[in-house]
DNA sequence: CGGCTTGTTGACAGTGATCAATTGTTGTGG
DNA sequence: CCACAACAATTGATCACTGTCAACAAGCCG
């Protein structure tokens, strides 16, 4: 395994590196760990993208969230050290295993620091998560999601207006909350609007009017 | 003031008063903190119940969490030490302040390990909301919040079937991301079911079907 | 080519949001 | 102690949104 792999450009959060990591992990498309499993750390994306979720009583994956290149996950196991969430990599993708020894050993502070920032750095993104489920509609959701995604992208220097999602119209629906054919309705009202366009199949996606989905959030349009 | 209050019997996460207080805060039913105030700190729950929400634009209160003996709050402030939501106290309680400072400095270990793992525990009720309002209907969201109430309860060795909720209809409904008027028939119907009982005056509940409850939260009644 | 997954579209019914009115409760001041 | 106001909670009627079931189209991979 090659772990000289070339990572994504990072603007942001850069200064995490210096986070002592024990382990390498490159992988394609599999499963990373599953609900129950005894995680040794923490996870930290380099490269690529991850879905967490959980599976409901029915079988039906229910996700809690979508990481990429910068972020942290795999905060579930830190009260037991068992995942109550399983995590899934959408596309190849350069993942670090941060052991929980090297956080708690805190040989050194700015790193603690760091890491606390990433801790709550997640929890607001999961709050913005919860405020969106607790009143928005279908239309809104879609459109808090991408703007998310949007600004995500732009965070890191990316192209923020043309994009390909890494994830399913059902991935994107169960994390919205809202049925997969309601969600293709809404994709298709947005781009009958004119919001957005469908540009090879399916997947990518260019954003027309940011502005609108942005206001569309808060106000319906 | 008067710090040296007796407090609830905590039976869990006793061992948490081993972390170093620098502050001690008794108040009545006052606002604790609001949206991009700087908290010098986290909070901690000795006794009491706070209440943890955020506004949207058109100034509509939503409710991120309920917080009782034990917990820790304000976890929202890590990533740069501005709080992203107000916390607004639900009865007279007794709530300590950990600076920033004493979590940094960690000449204890075992007062970080113990943090860790209430951050980790945190982590975990937000999950379990965010999971119920992914695809849970009016009902079950309720049996979810009885269940957790009432669970929370047992935990510290108290009655699981007879309590006094200390919000209001309308927080529960913020809470759960439903309409006030349909959280109110939905307690109805519980009634009329004999799931539940409404003893005094509306705040005051007694559970009588609790594994019906129990078994709602997955299959529908 | 054929099976499988993913995504779209249609029809329909049910849940729950909204508006409105009423009742119950708490707190204040005369 | 009562009257009043402000708030909390309930109840009713209506209707839009969205979940469900179903059929179908479109890619993908063997």
């Amino acid at each position: 395994m090659n772990h000289s792999v070339s990572h994504t450009k990072i603007n942001t959060l850069s200064n995490v590196h210096s986070i002592d990591r024990n382990d390498f992990i490159i992988r394609n498309c599999e499963k990373l760990f599953n609900i129950g499993d005894r995680l040794s750390g923490i996870y930290r994306i380099n490269s690529g993208s991850v879905k967490l979720y959980r599976s409901n009583e029915a079988g039906q994956e229910q996700i809690l969230g979508f990481y990429t290149a910068g972020d942290i996950f795999g905060l579930d196991a830190l009260s037991d050290g068992k995942s109550q969430s399983s995590a899934t990599i959408l596309e190849t993708s350069n993942i670090s295993l941060i052991p929980f020894n090297t956080l708690l050993k805190r040989e050194n502070s700015g790193d603690y620091k760091i890491f606390m920032q990433q801790v709550g750095i997640n929890h607001n993104r999961d709050i913005d998560h919860t405020m969106m489920l607790l009143h928005c509609s279908a239309g809104r959701r879609l459109a808090w999601f991408f703007i998310k995604f949007s600004d995500n992208l732009s965070k890191r220097g990316y192209r923020a207006d043309e994009f390909t999602l890494p994830m399913t119209r059902k991935d994107i629906a169960l994390y919205l909350g809202v049925a997969a054919e309601t969600l293709s309705r809404v994709f298709a009202r947005f781009c009958a609007k004119g919001f957005i366009r469908i540009i090879g199949h399916q997947r990518s996606i260019k954003i027309l009017e940011i502005d609108v989905l942005r206001n569309m959030i808060n106000r319906d349009d």
